[in-house]
DNA sequence: CAGACATGTTGCAAAAAATGCAACACTTCT
DNA sequence: AGAAGTGTTGCATTTTTTGCAACATGTCTG
């Protein structure tokens, strides 16, 4: 795709904030970059960038072409995931954008079993805060997203969706190991492994604690969800998961999963889905209908 | 817009269905075309023409390629457009599909009107039949269509539609002047002024006749509105319109337009819209917006 | 406050890419 | 069988792009 060259480098410019640095990244010489910023902009007969003593930012009119740019590029990669499923091959990268809540558990399984069917697409996962995982999309940084309690969905086209209820994980041998159901101030008494604040699963929690007046005690707080998943709960430390990441095989024995009551912390909602507007490559369609259908399966009963 | 030649290449080439025609019309030499083509093929990794004796065709690939170009080359457009309506100036081409019954009066007032405010803007009419109209938005050679009674809206984003009333069009000294509404059999003991097949008034008229188990005799069947309407109606002929090009104004005096039963002719359909999925330039959009609003100014009482 | 540094830009020669011309291989119609 | 189309390719020429160096200008730093 020699012909949309000019295009890359446009983005590249925006992205390292000066003609040199994106040279420097493009290998190519400052001066032949410059001429063909030049070029493009006497082509449009206004200024993409605004020429600032320390470099280069893009124009009102920049951010309009660079949008067309970014679609353009992704549309280009679909058609030629179009084109080469014609000849039966299946080809192409599918990238994801996921909240941290997803990353273990169904996912992988999802990916894995499709790339056993297509060993010619390959994956890329890239973690995202609920508050960032559309930009991933607008910046066509990712295909798909998978997003725990999206903050907003402006430019986000909902393929499907499920309600995840908040579920506390014990040890079996637990105080509260019994019960059928949990209230959140019974949590509350014993001390928390809780995930970081930019999680989705926090956000609940805390807007739930803060609605009842309940403190809840962060013990540890982690960024990682492994580390919560296998931390060794010694002094009944109780930590909270929501059931897509709840697989009978995969989880470490010895502990068990109690849902919250749904009055005291309101059920979680994941969403599916890509750019709107956007039409996806034939390989991250398809994973799309794959997990979808899956998610029908398993939740939708 | 140096950077897409070799799209249009494509583009002409397809149009063409050969090489050498098409390098005849871009005035360059073949071998140079046939090396950009076969560039283009060599990057997709797939032909996108079929070579014949005779010359060549689009190959599967090579239309979800054509629609592609297609694409990127109306939405650079909107870019272009959108960058220099930043600037303040209001420019561009507007292009038009519309069925031939709404070529007079309203849609020409209305071109009109927008062009005294914004001089810049050119505009270009395409009279298509109503079986046609949607093709001409998916070849990007239109971008709104006015549509009566169209077939099927399978790539059309309706933005605003009206009714639009079947009346029967005569002299006011004719028998029938009088009448507050008419029957289809009435209307059919006189000599009839009638459109061609292809206009979607004709096709609402032959329905009901066909229902009703009338003959409509076709004294003068005119693919030209204009022909109709200027024909001297000495020996009582009857001809149709609808209600959008009765202007009090425009319409040649002495003449009377009474509505036809809707029980015998059902009321026919405007759809004013755009491709599906397409972004519009500023200059059409705004176009659209003037129009809908004059419409439900006009139809909405 | 002056010097070092980094920025975008331009002239000019070298390198790379695209083009035109002519010829070839092939099919179809006369 | 020949004429007239078609797409394709080798080679010299032309056009375009690039790299190098230098310049003008603004910012940071010791």
């Amino acid at each position: 795709m020699r012909h949309l060259l000019p295009y890359k480098y446009v983005e590249e410019i925006a992205k390292a904030g000066s003609i040199r640095k994106a040279a420097d990244v493009l290998s190519i010489t400052p001066s032949a970059l410059n001429r063909r910023l030049l070029a493009i902009e006497d082509e449009l007969g206004v200024a993409i960038f605004e020429r600032l003593a320390v470099g280069v930012r893009l124009n009102t009119a920049g951010e309009i072409l660079l949008e067309h740019i970014r679609n353009q590029m992704s549309d280009l990669e679909r058609v030629k995931s179009q084109i080469a499923d014609l000849s039966g091959q299946r080809r192409g990268n599918v990238a994801i954008a996921c909240s941290p809540e997803l990353t273990g558990g169904f996912l992988p399984a999802q990916v894995n079993k499709y790339q056993q069917e297509f060993p010619g697409v390959t994956f890329k996962i890239n973690r995202r805060f609920r508050l960032d995982v559309e930009q991933a999309l607008v910046e066509h940084t990712s295909d798909v997203a998978f997003i725990f309690e999206p903050a907003k969905l402006a430019d986000f086209q909902t393929v499907y969706n499920i309600r995840q209820p908040m579920m506390c994980v014990m040890k079996e041998d637990h105080p509260l190991a019994g019960k059928e159901m949990l209230r959140l101030y019974e949590c509350a008494e014993y001390p928390l492994l809780l995930p970081e604040t930019s999680w989705g699963m926090r956000f609940i929690l805390d807007q739930s604690a803060l609605r009842l007046g309940i403190n809840l005690r962060s013990l540890v707080q982690s960024d990682a969800r492994e580390f919560l998943r296998d931390y060794d709960r010694e002094a009944g430390q109780l930590s909270f998961e929501i059931p897509i990441n709840l697989n009978r095989d995969n989880e470490p024995k010895g502990m068990v999963a109690i849902p919250l009551n749904p009055l005291d912390v309101p059920e979680g909602f994941v969403f599916v889905g890509h750019l709107r507007g956007r039409t996806l490559p034939v390989a991250a369609a398809r994973f799309l209908e794959q997990v979808t259908t899956e998610m029908a399966e398993r939740f939708e009963s």
